[in-house]
DNA sequence: CTGAAAGCGCTTACAG
DNA sequence: CTGAAAGCGCTTACAG
């Protein structure tokens, strides 16, 4: 591959003066600027970021640890930031910790060795020493979508409060009064919040929620079946299920279909995070949508502003109820706006 | 951040002794190691990845540019990319083209510019002069599910012709003679492919596909929603549509509900590639499933072979049918082997 | 076994 | 406006 050096030796120049027109320093002379632009085109010359970077530390990158890119509320959240990140002249690097604390810890190491000029994260755990340590290093660092307390670092995310408010009104009016959760991790935000949001719109109806219908899930699929499952041994089973994520939804499906029930009529069923599949599964789910795009751009540029130098805030979006038919039919479709 | 000549300070070592150490080089003494070893730790010292590439002129990351993230199928072949790269001691880079040739060349130029070892490509279209330059100059290079004819890399992928004879088989056994194809672009292999083994197996039939029933797509829902609108609005519609892909069956989907008909009543389809949620759309959908996971990790040890100077050959893989009701109800489900 | 030194491909003060 | 030179953080022959 061309080195600067050889265009250099084309052009007739020094590499100074060839660097100096690749990165449009002004001081530089008309003639010399095509004799080195000729020079790149014939020789195909494309520079060495690698090289570029090591000089000028910085890599123009940013690492992204997701918790799970099969989930779609992720891999459309991996899109927005790709997206924004590319409109303001960066590329991202991908790391999918598959909801694995040591994962994510493989991912954040090897996204720092490589010098990544800032990175974005939605922990799977509470905060693993080397990610607090690289916060505390200074590492430009926002958390997307699920945070660490304590820790000084910007947070984009949805709240969902409002919408679950929303959900349980519904619920509620439909008749339902023994209502479950599958739960995410507890060592996650979003896994805790979500439960806290339920159990606190529950309360506002004097309904309670007991630890048989809190189901421990992980944010995937298969144990949203394991602890819908339990709920459905159970001698009085609720009524309804609100998965904390489309997955554990999924799961919750194949376990309703494996005991050939059906949903609403046997088990009603709500999810946290929408999904264009939700239109057309039987029946069609009603959700929590999460402005996914926006938080996806939002904490791009929340990073960007942090590497810049500026300040980098946190932002909180709200979330949406879907309402469609695994609840129940609903004749005037109740779908308050979030407050 | 500590440099390695902070680690030579600390242990008393010259610099080149740290970088024995590191790199697991035999001649060096053991207290010397243990020194080393002893100062990185306090150091909380990390090698720069970016100093060490420019070095030794290896990366130890693969690119791997898809056609579009959101699609399901490209979701998990990435990750079974990633999860086999990283058992063979390289990180991955994702770059999305969103069926765009101009953003799939944005991300082959950033890739090959950061100097990747190997580049894992399912192209868009016919191959830019970019990526033809890049494979004629040696970039190791392997193309996954898709490719390019008449460039010499190795190919790695599903053939579904034998699972396309058996829906054929399937759709005729249930009375269809009116069977349409939502086809992917003309440009991708994949497009073409789909619609040929289609055709074929239809001419086993004495069927044939007019122009009428090949509607054009770009493997994206929304030209799956647009052809399908047009079947529809056909004096003839047919009575059975398979979408080459998943995205473009949520499109056909769509369209069909949005005009309050029925699948299969009014119109039966099926889909090439699986999807968890296909179990339970409504009705459930007959797809055509790829070895994804399988083809990601070969196509990896396919890559890997070339850059480490072992021959790296292609591979295809066998498709298979998997009927669920979108086509009619089946009495005795002919699910027959591929071949 | 160990260190001094060269060099990977760039960028950027410093002189001129 | 231009070039020689230093230096980014490593690795690796080359001597010793």
């Amino acid at each position: 591959m061309a080195s600067i050096k050889d265009v250099a030796a084309e052009a007739g120049v020094s590499v100074a003066t060839v660097s100096r027109v690749l990165n449009d320093h002004p001081s530089v002379s008309a003639d010399a600027r095509t004799r080195v632009l000729a020079a790149v085109e014939t020789l195909g010359y494309r520079p060495n970021a690698v090289a570029r970077s090591l000089r000028t530390d910085q890599t123009h990158t940013l690492g992204l640890v997701i918790s799970d890119v099969m989930n779609p509320y992720f891999t459309e959240l991996a899109r927005s930031v790709e997206e924004e990140a590319r409109a303001l002249g960066y590329s991202v690097i991908i790391g999918n910790a598959d909801e694995r604390p040591d994962l994510q810890d493989h991912h954040v190491r090897t996204l720092l060795d490589r010098r990544i000029d800032g990175l974005l994260v939605s922990p799977t755990d509470g905060g693993s020493p080397l990610m607090l340590d690289a916060a505390r290093a200074g590492t430009p660092m926002v958390f997307v979508d699920r945070w660490i307390p304590g820790v000084d670092v910007p947070v984009v995310r949805a709240d969902g409060r409002g919408a679950v408010r929303d959900l349980v009104a519904h619920l509620h009016g439909l008749g339902h009064r023994r209502l479950a959760i599958i739960a995410g991790p507890a060592a996650t935000t979003t896994g805790q919040e979500r439960v806290e949001a339920f159990r606190e719109a529950l309360g506002a109806y004097g309904l309670d929620l007991p630890d048989a219908y809190t189901g421990q899930g992980d944010f995937q699929a298969e144990s949203g079946r394991l602890v819908t499952e339990g709920f459905l041994d159970l001698a009085e089973p609720p009524e309804v299920v609100f998965a904390a994520d489309n997955l554990m939804a999924l799961g919750a499906l194949d376990a309703v279909r494996a005991r050939g029930l059906r949903v609403p009529d046997d088990l009603a069923l709500a999810a946290f995070d929408d999904i264009r599949w939700f239109v057309h599964t039987d029946p069609p789910i009603t959700a929590i949508a999460q402005p996914t795009g926006e938080l996806g751009r939002a904490a791009v540029r929340a990073l960007v502003d942090r590497i810049e130098g500026r300040p980098g805030e946190s932002v909180t979006l709200p979330a949406r109820l879907v309402v469609r038919r695994s609840c129940g039919e609903n004749p005037t479709p109740v779908q308050r706006s979030t407050t």
